[in-house]
DNA sequence: CCAAAAGTGTTGGCGTTACACCCATGG
DNA sequence: CCATGGGTGTAACGCCAACACTTTTGG
């Protein structure tokens, strides 16, 4: 007896920070099922395809971004989860700086538009489900993690790192012990620029350091303060 | 054009504490590919099933292992991590206290033994990486969430999970702060009960608390001591 | 000179770590 | 009565949260 023949897709929630708070990219389906419908980004993996490498390639034909950070999130199998059969789906989580989230619908896609991501229209699939998977990892990741400095370009200042924060972690934070904290990381590596904009001081500006460690556990910080 | 077919198997890791150390149960293969080698245990999801129902069935029918605790660990999408051809595998830990950890060999399976999760035999496929993932995972866990005290038969002696925290984060731990900080999570429920065995005092025997929170950081509260 | 955001230190409280002895039992 | 592991409290320290004013700039 052999095995049943599956369909293997994945998708892809974008996260980026925009009008003060977190939204996810979504893409208008231009075929059934569900069509005209959003949900998110993806697609079946080709032949010849690691897992990461199709999310790439569907985010990249569909939506036009690329070169994003991206991490596995979860791999969702119900049986019925798809009405055209067998399909399993991996979710990959990705985080979009400003300077690399202008979408533009490609193919398969009758639009693209960034939405709140916690308050999301109806979506496709299970895909709510998905989405709703990936903003509780985003969040849980940004207490231990520098992952939230990917949703910045570089540089940036401390000030709008410190946003990100606030939106993620749906919290104000205190100016002093943020920067005091995220300092000690040594995750940021200050850069000669000044951000002047505006009718006052200007901002010291700041990179994600080369080697620095990922997860900030290994230094005993975390978020929240 | 339509999508290529993969064949979708899920596997198991499932830890025990046995021999004072951290051991992860392995099935020898009874057929190609890979006769002969040890495995993880798994197989081929089954037309109408979910993957964590799966994971539950190949579990049971190779190793007669059952009601484990299981959690989703990753997928791994290599396009050439089977010679047989296209096939990603979901893989799933799974944690075992010693009552439920009498494995005997079922189908497909020439054999099943525990071995050293942190120093396994050469294992088929890409089932090392797997292993080594899970571990990675398993000791993640143990500094933030419950997960450890299910590694234990109920009821048990805070001096047994201890030596469950100790092997698993591989280094002692204070017995009073222990204590302290386990009985502060307000995770564990006090039995009426008292293991005694051997010319000492005998130990208060507890259990994990039915509504007990599964994540130590809810209450602020993180292991290492 | 005014408005606006950037930048900067100190302190009190709390939680964590470090540490040593008595208890209950079986043999 | 001895050996064995079970069980318990406190003090010093370090880290974190709370908190307000000065700096620099553009208009």
């Amino acid at each position: 007896m052999t095995p049943t023949p599956f369909l293997v897709a994945v998708d892809v929630v974008v996260f980026a920070i925009r009008r003060g708070r977190l939204e996810a990219l979504l893409v208008r389906r231009a075929n059934d099922p569900y069509r005209g419908r959003w949900a998110l980004p993806g697609g079946f993996v080709e032949a010849r395809e690691d897992l990461e490498a199709a999310a790439r390639r569907e985010l990249r034909e569909e939506t036009g971004l690329a070169d994003l950070h991206l991490e596995q999130l979860y791999t969702f199998g119900d049986p019925k989860r798809d009405p055209r059969g067998r399909v399993i789906s991996a979710a990959y989580l990705a985080v979009a700086p400003p300077g690399k989230s202008a979408a533009r619908a490609g193919s398969d896609a009758a639009a693209v538009a960034f939405h709140a991501a916690r308050q999301p229209p109806a979506i496709a699939f299970d895909h709510a489900a998905v989405l709703a998977k990936a903003v509780d990892r985003l969040r849980t990741k940004s207490e231990y993690s520098t992952l939230p400095l990917r949703l910045l370009d570089s540089p940036f200042t401390l000030s709008e790192l410190q946003r990100v924060y606030e939106v993620l972690l749906e919290r104000p934070l205190d100016k002093r012990n943020f920067r005091k904290k995220m300092l000690a990381l040594e995750a940021l590596e200050e850069t000669r620029g000044f951000r002047r904009e505006g009718a006052h001081r200007p901002a010291k500006l700041y990179r994600l350091s080369p080697r620095s460690p990922n997860l900030l556990k290994e230094k005993g910080i975390l978020f929240p303060f």
